[in-house]
DNA sequence: CAACCTCTTGCAAGCGCTTGCGTTAAAGTT
DNA sequence: AACTTTAACGCAAGCGCTTGCAAGAGGTTG
């Protein structure tokens, strides 16, 4: 497989520059001297080596996705959006992985994407300024998902509208008593802007307009999985007066949420009302009423930003809609409606399905 | 950001070979050189192009891996342990997403790898012969998950075994007609070794094992979804009789499955058991028994195989374990065995729960 | 003290492609 | 028919690194 574009051009009868400008479509070849090319380097099974173009050119045709977490389905599923997009326009994809403090550190401060690739996709992790500078120092386009920068291409969701959206379904069922179990911020102290605290905005502002009093207690965190999802459901199990009802700022933790309910003997939604987002893969099969936000869309979107910018366009900004999908977990209350015939027991609407 | 060898050879008052040996811990430096080099490359906070280095070196520090899909737990919690193994010995993972015949076709045929990695990671799409070579044509290590090749590296599960082990745990349940579901193999016509082919072979043994008549019925194949779960379970309901428990080969169409049954008001366990496969993360939330086989290590394994190769080692191939990881979806069937006072009505086996 | 090592460093020739510029031939103008 | 345009192609200078080889500097040894 040492072949070059020597022996293409020998092969041919012309000289290595034509092959060059033969082979990538350039002006300046005529068209029986481009077909004789072809066809010298399809006989000979010649592909151009993509370290000397780069070196070249200085363009790497390359461009790296770097993502929190790649086990979860919203990250597989955008990731493989953007690819499949990236691909169609000749670009490889370069995947980065930074799941924990130190490797995120590592990542900005190093130029590592420097020569490798020529823009980068960054999912879900607000990046701090000095980090959005270190990768245009890098001469990397950036485009992000899921925040928003001042002169970056961006797609995301209006995540207070949504959150509001959200609880305000669970106001219209009857609920009055409603928590939020919300991603866990770790160790960012970005402020403004992380969407799993813009969804808790929109939380307070549908309690505030409905005029139903907040509780801390009902604010519930910890981290965007199963467990931690089960974990901060555990701890709402616990508080004085139950709600009966929650908002999840994630279908994985909702997940959790739905697990602890059924291992507790709570059903769903007679005694206790779910609402997750995403729309999860796997919503349908646990009847998760959710909200969703054209995630595979995102997926695209933010290729075609990035390739957009590229190619020497402005960086775009796009947001997503998001609606309600209402499936199985969601009602209105039960205890407190609908058994007025029955004699209240005191407290009852504290634990709703306790036997 | 144009900092080249030269600026630091010039700042550290040497050599560009100097600089480029004392950056790469090449031996022939003193360690007083190696050290004002370093200070000088850090200054200037120059990091070596890729590009001009493969170029002369050849070598990419690049592995390839090939997945045919993202979107599913799977392949994201493989990728993502085997993009750990690979980052920390250094190098980088280019992705690639095969999701149809003509993607499949396009990238084997086209050398896309050739100068673009040194070495290339393919997961669950049996690789045929002549794929194999295009790779080794390329210059490619390769190693395989999911499957097994001669003279290539490769971690996968002894599948037939496997599934013997969990019909046989249906069997001793006491369940007596189970069912099979599997997945669809699409368009391959590689005979002996795709993995849930192996799966169907572990369930027909156990079943002629056990003495237990096999019946053409039982045996439905759907693509590796939810959906696909869920089509194939549908047929199952419409069988003259119906089967009172099913092995399913993979944990997404098990999801399918439980959702068809519970749709249809079937109460899983009572009235059917469903034991699936992979573990997935999101097993525990429904409760659904499987086949665990280390999935995460699989990851670590294929990437640790793949640098062992690129380190001049023989390819090795690694089998991991696969054990019963018991839930709630299984249990003895109920209609055959728990009722024995009521008077038994004709052909209840046929239709356990309907009401 | 001369011959001989060993260690460190620099020189320069690549690695395989791209591209500005010059050259030549063909085509168009007056 | 002489001259200007235009198109097609080749030359050669990079792109930024690596590495075999030669050279110089000390240090040993006989």
């Amino acid at each position: 497989m040492t072949t070059s574009v020597e022996s293409v051009a020998e092969r041919a009868g012309v000289s290595v520059s034509t092959v060059s400008r033969a082979l990538r479509s350039v002006p300046g070849v005529s068209a029986a001297t481009r077909k004789r090319v072809q066809d010298a380097a399809d006989e000979l099974g010649y592909s151009a080596s993509p370290a000397a173009s780069r070196l070249a050119t200085g363009r790497t045709m390359t461009v790296g996705i770097v993502v929190p977490v790649l086990a979860k389905w919203f990250f597989g599923k955008v990731i493989g959006e953007a690819t499949h997009t990236l691909r169609q326009a000749g670009f490889d994809v370069l995947l980065f992985e930074l799941g924990t403090r130190a490797q995120r550190e590592r990542f900005f401060s190093s130029a590592h994407l420097h020569g490798r690739t020529d823009g980068v996709i960054i999912m879900a992790l607000q990046p701090s300024k000095a980090e959005l500078e270190s990768l245009t120092a890098q001469g990397q386009a950036v485009a992000l998902l899921g925040a928003e920068a001042q002169g970056f291409g961006s797609v995301s969701v209006d995540n207070v509208s949504a959150g509001r959206a959200a609880v305000r379904h669970l106001l219209n069922l009857g609920h009055e008593r409603i928590a939020f179990i919300g991603i866990r911020d770790e160790e960012s102290s970005n402020l403004g802007g992380v969407p799993p605290l813009q969804r808790l905005m929109g939380y307070r502002e549908a309690l505030a307009e409905a005029g139903v009093p907040g509780d801390d207690m009902l604010e519930q965190f910890d981290e965007n999985s199963v467990d931690g999802g089960a974990a901060a459901m555990s701890r709402l199990l616990v508080t004085e007066q139950v709600p009966t009802a929650v908002f999840v700022a994630s279908d994985e933790m909702a997940f959790g949420v739905l697990k602890v309910l059924r291992k507790a003997g709570l059903d769903v939604p007679r005694d206790f009302s779910v609402l997750g987002f995403d729309n999860h893969e796997l919503c349908d099969v646990v009847g998760l009423t959710t909200m969703d936000h054209e995630v595979a869309e995102q997926g695209q979107d933010v290729a075609r930003i990035l390739l957009d910018i590229l190619q020497g366009g402005p960086p775009a900004n796009l947001s997503r809609a998001v609606r309600l999908v209402v499936r199985e977990t969601t009602a209105p209350p039960h205890v407190l409606r609908t058994t007025p015939t029955a004699p209240d027991s005191p407290h009852s609407a504290g634990h709703p399905g306790t036997p």
